[in-house]
DNA sequence: ATTGAGAGCGCG
DNA sequence: AAAGCGCGCTCTCAAT
């Protein structure tokens, strides 16, 4: 059963359909009666559906009313516009269009802007796309893991990471020095100004301005330094008295700018940092992040996070996912084999290279693959490509196939059917090949390489996004009736904030539904999901 | 004053 | 040590 939510006006009109889509009942309520009308008719486990769960979860949320499942029509959309499998042939309209960012506090009123779509149309329209493909079952599927993805961006959202302003105050005091004080003459903070006093004396240069890259690659060469920018490893590589203190302030000023007390006081409330998701902001299917920066967390103030009294935080961390995916996606049975133990536990995928004999370390193993996956042409990895190639050959027949594909201009798609962007800057003009210039056909060949580098690694991230989002749906089951909640995911990583007694059941749910995200993606496949779950006061604690 | 590109660096 | 893929944010600097 579906129950279609959309904006009549002031008010909301809240259709019903059957499992055939045949709507069965209409009704219409005022916005502030809904969060009491969805509660009461939760109990048939409707699917809710409306134009982006963006716009009317959160009130809901904010209400205290939570819902099981949901359809998104707006991301279903998206999908189904690039799907390969999907017959859609509606023009393109509003529906194609993103949602606009969720406020929590007013996102029911700033709804009824611009039109009145039909939904209900809308989804009879995807559900036909959907089955008139060839492969109805999985884009299906990926649409309803796409909106449970929707849910649980929401919630996330709504609850919030436990954070601590004094220790997060402390980090920046300890790394950066005191902040400058209202009337202090200095603008940096105690460290910065320090450095900074040690470098201009290091160039001899008492104007010198670090924070000017352009003016920053003049002092430089002034001080008889040949370097073409600032860049970290560019200067790494040079011997010079500046070079120490010129680094530290860098680094300082990244987390003075991206993560200091401006951004504690514009993002934690109430002890909680409450990070906004995008669903589907990537172009790969994963998740974005858009204002507080969640998904770029520095290590370095990943100490603020902190379970409150008598809680803990619950880490874990999905093991070379990527690997993993690439394994269960080829059927690649030796390379399966590496990511589990000889009872078929889960086990350090790594490792499991080197004791196989495939390679020699386990260093080697991992940049292998990395190579594998994101198309590397140089150093190490590129190095190992052969022994990786000669010992798992299905695994990387499936990449470098979507490499040429890619290559060739043609379109890929992930496990469950999410299609690659059309490529842009394509081979515009069927030039004969001797009228262009040398350089014109290097360039052409060269730009190929790069979209088939993009192809390749689309299928496996493409992939690792559903099975991130099939895992945190798992959980969310898992979790409906406990006190513990999902408080952040990054990628391949949850964190959820549970009660110290219920702290080892939530890590065996962690578990199991990692093993069930497996079965739902790859059905039989004997590929091994395995985690590293840590139980810790502090995020910084979990490895 | 606002906008956009590029540099640089944080994350997976 | 960095490279090969995907991002967002903040800063500078030039163009509008």
């Amino acid at each position: 059963m579906h129950i279609v939510l959309s904006a009549a006006g002031a008010r909301v009109r809240a259709e019903t359909l059957d499992d055939a889509l045949r709507t069965v009942e209409t009704v219409e309520l005022d916005r502030a009666a809904l969060p009491d009308w969805a509660w009461e008719r939760e109990r048939d486990r409707p699917r809710w559906t409306w134009d982006a769960t963006s716009a009317w979860y959160p009130p809901l949320l904010a209400a205290g009313v939570r819902v099981e499942r949901a359809h998104d029509l707006r991301l279903a959309r998206a999908i189904l516009r690039h799907a390969p499998a999907a017959r859609l042939d509606a023009p393109a309209d509003d529906w194609d269009r993103p949602a606009h960012a969720a406020d929590p506090d007013d996102a029911l009123f700033a709804l009824d802007a611009p039109v009145p779509l039909d939904a209900a149309e809308e989804l009879r329209r995807q559900r036909a796309a959907v089955e008139a493909g060839d492969d109805a079952a999985r884009l299906g599927f990926l649409l309803t893991v796409e909106s449970v993805g929707s849910l649980v961006a929401a919630e996330l959202q709504h609850a919030g990471i436990p954070w601590s302003r004094e220790r997060h105050d402390a980090i920046l005091r300890e790394r950066l020095g005191d902040p400058p004080g209202p009337f202090d003459a200095a603008t940096r903070p105690a460290r910065m100004e320090q450095l900074l006093a040690e470098l201009r004396a290091a160039l001899g240069d008492p104007e010198a301005n670090p924070d000017s890259p352009v003016e920053l690659v003049k002092s430089l060469q002034r001080a008889g330094i040949r370097v073409s920018s600032t860049r970290k490893w560019e200067l790494e590589r040079i011997e010079h008295p500046v070079i120490a203190p010129l680094l530290a302030y860098k680094r300082m000023a990244r987390l003075l700018s991206a993560n200091g007390w401006h951004w504690l006081d514009e993002w934690v409330r109430d002890g909680r940092f409450h990070p906004v998701y995008v669903v589907g902001g990537v172009v790969t299917g994963r998740w974005a992040a858009s204002g507080g920066g969640a998904l770029q967390l520095p290590r370095e103030v990943r100490g603020a996070v902190v379970a409150d009294p008598g809680w803990r935080l619950v880490v874990a961390d999905a093991a070379q996912l990527e690997p993993r995916v690439l394994a269960a996606m080829s059927g690649d049975a030796a390379m399966a084999r590496a990511g589990q133990d000889a009872d078929g536990r889960p086990h350090d995928m790594y490792q499991g290279m080197v004791a196989s004999g495939a390679v020699e370390t386990r260093s080697q193993a991992k940049y292998g693959m990395l190579g594998a996956i994101y198309g590397g042409t140089t150093g190490e990895s590129a190095r190992v490509l052969p022994r990786i190639r000669r010992a798992f050959p299905r695994a990387m027949a499936l990449v470098e196939e979507a490499a040429r594909a890619g290559e060739r201009g043609e379109s890929v798609r992930t496990w469950l059917g999410r299609g690659s962007p059309a490529r842009t800057a394509g081979p515009s003009s069927p030039d004969a090949a001797e009228s262009l210039t040398e350089a014109e056909q290097r360039r052409r060949q060269s730009d190929a390489r790069a979209w088939g580098r993009f192809t390749r690694n689309f299928v496996v991230q493409g992939t690792a996004a559903e099975w991130a989002m099939c895992w945190m749906g798992a959980v969310r089951r898992r979790l409906r009736d406990h006190r513990a909640e999902l408080v952040f995911f990054l990628h391949d990583e949850l964190v959820v904030h549970a009660p110290a007694e219920e702290a080892e059941e939530v890590a065996a749910v962690l578990r199991e539904s990692a093993a069930e995200a497996g079965r739902l993606m790859f059905g039989a496949a004997p590929v091994q999901f395995a985690l590293s779950v840590a139980i810790v006061e502090s995020y910084a604690d979990a490895k």
